[in-house]
RNA sequence: GUCCCCGUAGCUCAACGGAUAGAGCAGCAGCCUUCGAAGCUGUUGGUGGGGGUUCGAUUCCCUCCGGGGACGCCA
């Protein structure tokens, strides 16, 4: 609020858009712009010189929030004036709603993530998908736009034409002795990677050619199969604490419109045969061309996409369509985006949140046709089994049920902060020993840090501080940390603002721990419950019950949960 | 061969083009008769190489090196 305010100011002052920065050093002031540098060199000024021109424009106006200071070098830095945290913070605690915003009010945004394929478990490549893509969500969500979470599942193709080849080669029809009730995710990965290893190639095609021309047997088995993968996936998800999704389409949902896609493509010129196969040429856009139909009339991918991403226009008419897709698919969709914007069907800005590979502690992709893939469960089940002994040997009073409860909140926290708190862009290597760290700049230090919050409120017996709390009490918050708490949580809408505006959750999650590291020293230096001050107290209780409200509020936004008692 | 992403401390990662490049882990030295030690305090250690743009470059541009990925019948 503050940072915006000033910014403001300064800009209109300038007559350019100013950056408020924060200088190195609390003594050099609370906030500083540079904004004189860039002024002087096109003035033929000097900064020193700009900065006090500029400093003496301004000062009216921010006369009672805070004091302006025109240094040598040309930086201005301002110090916030004594008791404009403690109205701020006098504000914040009454807000229930601070951090949420409706900037995005009337707007429509479709985030598709997790998209998940069906016959094969889900492993630790969908978890970024699923938890950016739940987060981003969450964090348009709480700025107001309407947020449809979109799950596109992949249901259709060649890969499951494997699976049917496979089923048919060594399953229950094959005398495997199983019944086809009792079939699972495990079992279709099973006959996936055996026929991409012994079949050839050309039998997954035939069955999925099968599939799509309506053979009643593929038909009904590819039913059952979905059927069954979606249950697994859906308990996955309740496992994993993923906000429910709005819409569940697949890709087999596009494949009766895509005839009629392709006539249309055709009519209007735009694709073309070429050996058997209908592509669609992107050299203006400077792209290889796109593959529409293959020679043996199977559709692809991008034709599903297509006429998906006409349908989600069609729909919704969404001001932003978000797909939130590992870097690998890069080229897929500036294809699609090339194809959309020739065909002029792009009413929506089309935005793809990519983000680096899980690979394998090798440091190599972890592909699902070599079978070489991590489960999901597996790491759930690892990490909340970690948990587990954490939490019983720091609570060993604890009885089982509340133990199990607590070690699936500190180990889904863990498992989302450890990859939220990171740039989305680089590729992480698969890293137990990182992902099982339930210290240091972790999920469960921010959750920890609550709970020790928490714990004070309790302990206090004052539950309602906004009613005990009045201005004049606050002025008594004076030690550093004190000021230090108060100045970041000014800081939190910047933060979500942005989560929003690069497509990343790591500006949160570092806020987060900004403010869980601030919080944990003032704990450790401050003893609240022992002041004599009666005022001071309550204004204390006050500082600590809004600290640990925008933590809780904040995690939450990231999909993690918190807990009075971890 | 073409295109995309990445390269920062021993390891895993931060840093809207700004002041002295920050954390965690690991290591070392401390802090539990005081609100929860999953914590706190101190300490060792770094921008792949070379050019360029800029008052200022980890950030932008070029080039080289290294890692990953994608490139007409997978998704």
């Amino acid at each position: 609020m503050i940072r915006r305010k000033l910014q403001e100011i300064v800009s209109k002052a300038a007559g350019r858009t100013a950056d408020i920065l924060m200088p190195p050093d609390a003594k050099l002031g609370d906030y500083s712009t540079n904004i004189a540098f860039v002024l002087a060199k096109e003035q033929g000024k000097k900064p020193a010189e700009v900065a006090e021109q500029i400093k003496s424009q301004i000062e009216p106006g921010l006369a009672d929030t805070c004091d302006i200071k025109a240094l040598s070098n040309g930086y201005l830095n301002f110090f916030l004036k004594p008791g404009f945290l403690q109205n701020q913070l006098s504000e914040i605690s009454k807000d229930d709603r601070y951090g949420q915003s409706d900037e995005g009010k009337g707007k429509t945004i479709i985030v598709e993530y997790s998209s998940p394929n069906i016959a094969k478990p889900m492993h630790i490549g969908h978890l970024r998908s699923t938890i950016i893509g739940d987060a981003l969500a969450n964090i348009y969500e709480a700025l107001g736009y309407k947020t449809i979470r979109w799950n596109y599942i992949g249901d259709w193709g060649t890969q499951f034409g494997k699976v049917l080849a496979g089923y048919k080669k060594w399953g229950p029809s094959a005398g495997s002795g199983q019944a086809l009730e009792d079939v699972t995710m495990a079992d279709m990965l099973d006959w996936y990677v055996r026929a991409g290893k012994d079949l050839p190639e050309e039998e997954g095609q035939k069955e999925f050619k099968k599939l799509e021309e309506g053979d009643a047997e593929n038909k009904e088995l590819w039913k059952k199969f979905r059927d069954v993968s979606l249950r697994e996936i859906k308990t996955t998800y309740q496992i994993l604490e993923i906000h429910d999704f709005d819409v569940y389409k697949g890709e087999s949902d596009y494949d009766p419109q895509l005839g009629s896609l392709i006539e249309e493509l055709e009519r209007a010129g735009k694709i073309k045969e070429s050996e058997g196969a209908l592509i669609f040429d992107l050299d203006k856009y400077n792209l290889p061309l796109g593959l529409l139909r293959k020679s043996d009339r199977a559709t692809l991918y991008l034709t599903r996409d297509l006429a998906s991403m006409k349908d989600r226009l069609k729909e919704y008419n969404p001001d932003t369509l978000m797909y939130v897709v590992a870097n690998q698919q890069a080229l897929h969709f500036e294809q699609l985006f090339a194809i959309a914007h020739d065909l002029k069907i792009n009413t929506a800005y089309l935005v793809h949140v990519k983000f680096g590979m899980v690979l394998g502690e090798d440091g190599k992709k972890l592909a699902t046709r070599e079978g070489k893939v991590v489960p999901l469960q597996d790491v759930i089940e690892k990490i909340t089994a970690l948990a587990g002994t954490v939490v019983k040997q720091k609570n060993p009073e604890l009885d089982e049920r509340q133990v199990h409860d607590i070690s699936h909140v500190v180990g889904i926290g863990a498992l989302k902060y450890n990859d939220l708190k990171q740039h989305p862009y680089s590729d992480i290597a698969f890293d137990w020993k990182a992902m099982l760290d339930l210290s240091g700049n972790s999920g469960p230090y921010l959750q920890y840090t609550y709970s020790r919050l928490v714990s004070i409120l309790k302990k206090s017996e004052i539950l309602n501080t906004k009613s005990e709390t009045n201005p004049e009490n606050l002025k008594l918050l004076t030690e550093p940390t004190e000021r230090a708490l108060m100045k970041q949580l000014l800081d939190f809408p910047d933060a979500i603002a942005k989560c929003a505006e690069f497509y990343t959750l790591n500006a949160l999650a570092l806020y987060l721990y900004d403010l869980s590291a601030t919080a944990n020293q003032f704990y450790e230096l401050v003893h609240v419950l022992d002041d004599d001050n009666a005022a001071r107290k309550v204004a204390r209780l006050t500082l600590i019950s809004t600290v640990a409200r925008t933590l809780k509020q904040g995690l939450n936004l990231l999909g993690i949960q918190t807990l009075e008692r971890i």
